[in-house]
DNA sequence: TTAATTAATGAGCAATTGCTCATTGTCAAT
DNA sequence: ATTGACAATGAGCAATTGCTCATTAATTAA
């Protein structure tokens, strides 16, 4: 008895804004071109989202919820600290090669200070799963016997870089060079040596 | 036989710059605001800078040199490429902790595909500076052996990290964790073990 | 004084922004 | 057919943008 939606406009909405902010940045974006991109007209966006705040902060989330699945599928079939966060790790830089634009939104908009992101609950959950894994590690002496948030600081900011280069298209990154980083990393935070060649 | 300059004119409209930037984000900014910030009028800034592009770019290019200039003085008493790497490590935190604005400003702009980046000649120059104290490293065997792109990616992303957090105000870090972080990254990177504690 | 030169101003323009809302399209039930 | 309910549209508004330029302020040389 009402006018069925056609197509999958949120779908249309989060891939166009992904790709506009990866394109012009997360403050300069706009919802007009966002609605020109996703082949919409603006009143359409406004019938899913209450304002442009609420929109971008919508698909951050999404994202987010996307990054942190995609790490947690990898490690679900692994055994032991060292293999689950060494998949989790890949997982990481993996999404980060596969959806650049996700990745360069998460990046845009963590960069920025929201009132939105300090105090958000569901943000502080993922964030929390994350760091009992590395708190698994250094319990069963896996990892080095320090904060868990050193480890994690030492662990994930290599990614996050690796990632973003990708999403810029600044240079190509060949596994190699993954593979080279997470050796190097791992030297640093594992407990002991495990078949390093100096 | 002119009007002289009253005041130092460039060096507030690079502190406005800065300030506006790191407030609002390096796309959304807006030249009328930063010269309300400077207490000057539009046209002034016009006389400084020929666009808006070339106004922001300046300014990110002389914080670079300062960065830059930051870690190769805190190098420059230091015997020996781990005492200089270390060095130049923490000055860049340093940098970041004591000048926060300054470090959000690259962190946004370098964050965005912008034509003048690539290919810019000083850019380079810089850069390479930094990759030849690494490459002294691994040539008398204080640093693994492997690619030192690989390494400088391990060593800068945490102080990148960190810089960031300090500037979006999000936590307070102490020396303390500075100085975990830098352990653990070392050991990543350093060929053997000097003095590590499991 | 007067002329020449440069510093600095800020009203204002064309373009773009986030957002609204009157209108139209499309279905199920009557 | 007609009606009620919801989906979707897009012209348009008030505010803001980057930038210009006619004007004024401040100085020295003649």
């Amino acid at each position: 008895m009402a006018r069925p939606t056609t197509g999958d406009k949120p779908q249309d909405i989060r891939r166009a804004t992904v790709d506009e902010v990866s394109a012009v940045g997360s403050t300069s974006v706009s919802v007009n071109k966002i609605a020109a991109r996703a082949g919409l007209s603006v009143g359409t966006i406004y019938r899913y989202h209450r304002s442009k705040d609420e929109l971008l902060f919508s698909v951050f989330m999404e994202v987010k919820r996307d990054i942190h699945a995609a790490m947690m599928t990898a490690a679900a079939d692994r055994q032991g600290p060292a293999a689950r966060i060494r998949a989790m790790w890949f997982a990481l830089v993996d999404y980060g090669f596969q959806a650049p634009g996700d990745f360069q939104l998460v990046e845009l908009m963590s960069s920025e200070t929201r009132v939105q992101f300090s105090g958000n609950e569901e943000l502080k959950q993922l964030q929390s799963e994350v760091l009992g894994e590395i708190q698994k590690g250094v319990d069963d002496g896996t990892l080095v016997n320090t904060n868990v948030r050193t480890i994690e600081t030492v662990l994930a900011s290599p990614a996050i870089t690796l990632a973003r280069r990708v999403a810029m298209g600044r240079q190509v990154i060949d596994d190699d060079e993954v593979e080279r980083i997470f050796t190097l990393v791992w030297r640093g935070v594992a407990a002991d040596r495990q078949g390093l060649s100096g």
